[in-house]
DNA sequence: GCAAAATAAATCGCATGCGATATATTTATG
DNA sequence: CATAAATATATCGCATGCGATTTATTTTGC
C-alpha cells in the first residue's frame, strides 16, 4: 500500500469541490454578462432583492464573506447604479446597502438565470437535494467553529 | 407563489458550492503556509508527485485549468525551486514541468495535510463518497460539452 | 513544399477572496 | 466620565481564475 495514497488527486474530496465551483462561475459568466453582473455581485443582489436593504455585516453573514471582499464589490454595484451606500444613523460604524429602482428592475432580467444554470449542472432533483444538504452541513459545522 | 422564488439565496445550489469551496481554501491556507504552497500550487504538486513530469496541457486537463492560470503559477513554483520548466524537444510548442529534488522532498512534508483537511469537513465516510460521486458527475457531464 | 489551420503557451485586464492591519465608532467598565 | 475593549468598515498586498488576444510552432491540405 502506497504511503502517499492520500496525496493522490483522485482521492481528494476538496479538489472536485473546488473544480465544480470554478465550473459554475464559468457557466454563469456569459449569462450574467448580459445583466452586467459578476457572480459575486449576483449573489449580493439576491440578498438585496429579498431584503431590500442590509448592513454590510448582515450581507457578509449571508454570503460568508467579509469586508475585505465586500467593500470593493459594493462600490462597483454603487457605480453601476444598482445600490446606494449610506451610514447607519443609529450606529456610525455600520453602513446600509439598499436597492435603487434600477437595482430592483434588474430582478426582472435575472429571473431566468437560475433555471439556465440548473440545466447546465445535469443532476436529478434527488441528487441536487442531497448535494444541497451535504453542502449546508459542511457550512454549518464550520460556522460553529468560528464562534 | 412568488414568481421570484428561484432567485432566493436559500434556493440556490451553486451558492453553497461556491461557499464551501471558499471555506476549503481558507481551511487549507494555514496548513499549506507551513510548506510554502498555495492551494492551487498544492494540487499542481499533487499531479507532479504522481507523474513526476507533465506538459502544461496535461496539467491543465488534470486540474481543469488553462494557461492563463497556469503559466504564472508554474513560474512561482519554479522560483521556489520545486519544479523545472523546459521546452519539449519533440514539440516546441509544449513545455514540460518536472519535479526537482526539493519538490520531491516536499511530498514528505505534505503527507499529513489531507487527513487534517478531511477532519475539518465533518462528514461521514458515506456522505463523503456520495458527495465525491456527484461532483465528478457534474465535472464529467460538463467536460463532454466542451468538446 | 508551402500557405492556412490548428495547437500550446504567454500575456493582458478585470474581479475576486483572503489574512493582516488600520481607522472610526460604540460599548463596557471602573 | 474617561478610557479600554469591542465592533464595523476600509485598506493593502498577494494569488488566483477567467475571457480575449497574441505569439510560436506544428500539422494539414492542396
Amino acid at each position: 500500500m502506497d504511503k502517499y495514497e492520500a496525496l493522490k488527486l483522485k482521492n481528494q474530496l476538496c479538489f472536485p469541490l473546488y473544480s465544480v465551483s470554478n465550473l459554475i462561475t464559468r457557466n454563469y459568466k456569459p449569462l450574467l454578462d448580459k445583466i452586467d453582473l459578476t457572480y459575486t455581485q449576483y449573489i449580493t443582489m439576491m440578498v438585496l432583492w429579498e431584503r431590500h436593504s442590509v448592513s454590510e455585516k448582515e450581507l457578509g453573514e449571508a454570503l460568508f464573506l467579509k469586508s475585505n471582499t465586500l467593500t470593493l464589490l459594493l462600490q462597483k454595484l454603487k457605480k453601476k447604479g444598482f445600490v446606494t451606500i449610506n451610514k447607519d444613523k443609529r450606529d456610525g460604524r455600520s453602513i446600509i446597502i439598499a436597492l435603487t429602482e434600477q437595482g430592483e428592475a434588474l430582478k426582472e432580467k435575472a429571473v431566468d438565470v437560475p433555471t439556465s444554470i440548473v440545466k447546465s449542472i445535469h443532476l436529478s432533483e434527488e441528487e441536487g437535494m442531497y448535494l444541497y444538504q451535504i453542502l449546508y452541513k459542511i457550512l454549518e459545522a464550520n460556522q460553529n467553529e468560528e464562534l
